[in-house]
DNA sequence: TATTGGCACTCAGAGCGTTCGAGTGCTAAA
DNA sequence: TTTAGCACTCGAACGCTCTGAGTGCCAATA
């Protein structure tokens, strides 16, 4: 195994490059960590640690720099949990206090995530398929047009609108309203397709066409938002950084613009250890995000995880920042939401 | 005033300018344009341009490249409208087909336009201070909260969630639902306010204030809504065309999450000739867009301007195309609200 | 055996001078 | 008014050297 000593070693290399974004080499290793030893001897340790492909030299003559594996060590075994400071504490209550509505809850949240890291932030909006549904409703919205809302416990709501090709009938809509909600208020999402069966029978010859049209598009829409919405923000600071993305920022904008890439790379993403989950460089598995780094964690309602939220930036991040200031945004929105 | 081949030799600048990306030279010029007459005359005349300020030269011994005050006279009187081609056209007609609901249209519309420019598209959620008010719905949302659903006749749709403070009473709001329905369905917005008065005095004083606090409500969200919206996409077209961007993208960027200065940008764009607005440069008068320039035009409901889409792109970008662009989308855009 | 000082070696990057050539403005002639 | 000619300018590209941080290896040391 890897000795100690090496492994400080690695640390002090994660932690100079971070903040120098310079390769780091013996000498200046020595001078700024007191090992006790010479540089010779860190020199010995750096040739271990290339040799396990935690660390690597770009030519030469020059430092080193920590591979995705290396900072892969760093933040499993290395990094220590940085608290917050009390301005950043102080941050997160002010942002969060007097939000009513989902959307501006997670509009908030995302712009806090994307000013305390100084990183792209995203939050993922509360899985349905844990949720169950608290009211359908059904309004009118043109002569031929229906209107969907349909809410659900962990307080979501989406909307839809339905064409009919006929003009609407009052009262059979509000008929259909009242026998969907008897039959689905309080049922959760897996269970709506099961319940609403045999509705659209009970009306009469004439309306259960109509009926069943209605019907088939409450599950579409049951259905349709698993896949579901993030939004992001910050986007410009991956511009400021841009120097930390060898080539160009271009692709790793686009990736974040592509939702279903992203919601396939959180939900793929499982808790490690202190709620956090972090995916280094090419471990992403996706063009464009070969050199970022992403940091997520879920966040809760009702004692269940019901979505995600995170920070996507350069692999040469500060990975213990990071990850405290998910963690307490996931925490704090977890908290916010319990009222 | 400037003479006439004076004008054509600007244009002919332009023109290389945005093609070749370098500053453009006397000998060049007369190379790939047949002025009939020789570099040295063509010297003359970039020479009274110079003069007047419309093109300037980055050094003594480098090319010309237009001012903003050059681009300006190009997009005035030297720009000839640029037809779509028909794999544009197909791109229109493939992408506005099939959506139903405002926020897809918006949402595919402003994709679109990113694609088709290969700049930053942004598209304006209607207005709704000329809309009037089709619906307006009230749905239990929890025990003692309800969500409260507009619609207006532009097709948009707004839901705002409303803590009662007490547990909430269904005969009760459906009272109130038929009431304010009777009073507003068909009011423009600026007359809701006068429609509604007096509704909450119809209840007898137990009901009255929780009444008069949903009105409020109602109130404040067709109010708080003048604040509008507005969508993105294709950022990733910034980075793409960054080396445009003297100093970095990253101004651009922060100004285009800024929702608020976008929407103060458009909105104080006027329409000139053919129904589109530029802005050039520092024209934009906000930081971040000194090297940007702005497209925007109009669309229309119902025969009266609802909104404002447009594309954001280098100071250096092919007005020809995105004008002709962004007017063709407008208007296909205008006509699919029509249905 | 682990550590250390010493040493020769490497190489990117900074600094500097040269050359190259596209582009200019000016002038005098057509 | 246009043109050819010409001297001039200056950024960009190239090649060169120098510098110094950093390396690996080795023999001596604790």
């Amino acid at each position: 195994m890897i000795p100690d000593r090496s492994l400080e070693v690695l640390r002090a290399i994660v932690q100079d490059y971070i903040a120098s974004k310079e390769p780091v080499g013996s000498k200046s290793l020595v001078e700024r960590h007191s090992f006790g030893v010479s540089a010779a001897t860190i020199r010995n340790d750096m040739a271990l640690l290339e040799e396990e492909e935690l660390i690597h030299a770009p030519h030469t003559s020059a430092g080193r720099v920590p591979t995705d594996k290396g900072y892969r060590l760093f933040v499993d075994r290395l990094s220590e949990v940085k608290p917050l400071n009390s301005a950043e504490r102080q941050a997160i209550e002010n942002f969060m206090i007097g939000s009513a509505d989902l959307d501006e809850t997670l509009g908030r949240t995302v712009r806090l995530l994307s000013q305390l890291t100084n990183q792209v932030a995203i939050v993922q909006y509360p899985t349905l398929g844990k949720a169950s549904i608290r009211h359908v409703e059904l309004i009118p919205a043109s002569d031929t047009r229906v209107l969907m809302v349909l809410i659900t416990d962990n307080g979501r709501i989406q909307q839809h609108v339905i064409e009919l090709g006929e003009p609407l009938d009052e009262i059979f809509i509000s008929e259909l309203r009242a026998k969907l909600n008897t039959a689905i208020s309080g049922a959760s999402l897996t269970e709506v397709g099961a319940k609403v069966k045999g509705i659209s029978a009970t009306f009469k010859p004439a309306k259960s066409k109509l009926a069943e049209i209605l019907i088939a598009n409450l599950l579409e829409q049951v259905d349709a938002n698993r896949q579901e919405k993030i939004i992001l923000a910050g986007a410009s600071n991956l511009a400021r950084r841009e120097e930390d993305f060898p080539g160009s920022i271009s692709p790793v904008l686009e990736a974040i613009e592509e939702q279903v890439v992203l919601l396939k790379l959180i939900s793929e993403m499982q808790a490690e250890q202190h709620g956090v989950s972090v995916r280094i460089g090419r471990e992403n598995a996706f063009e464009g995000l070969t050199n970022a780094s992403v940091v997520v964690s879920g966040y809760e309602n009702q004692g269940s995880e019901i979505a995600k939220l995170g920070v996507i930036g350069p692999t040469r991040m500060d990975y213990a920042s990071n990850i405290s200031a998910v963690k307490a945004v996931a925490r704090y929105l977890t908290k916010t939401l319990g009222n």
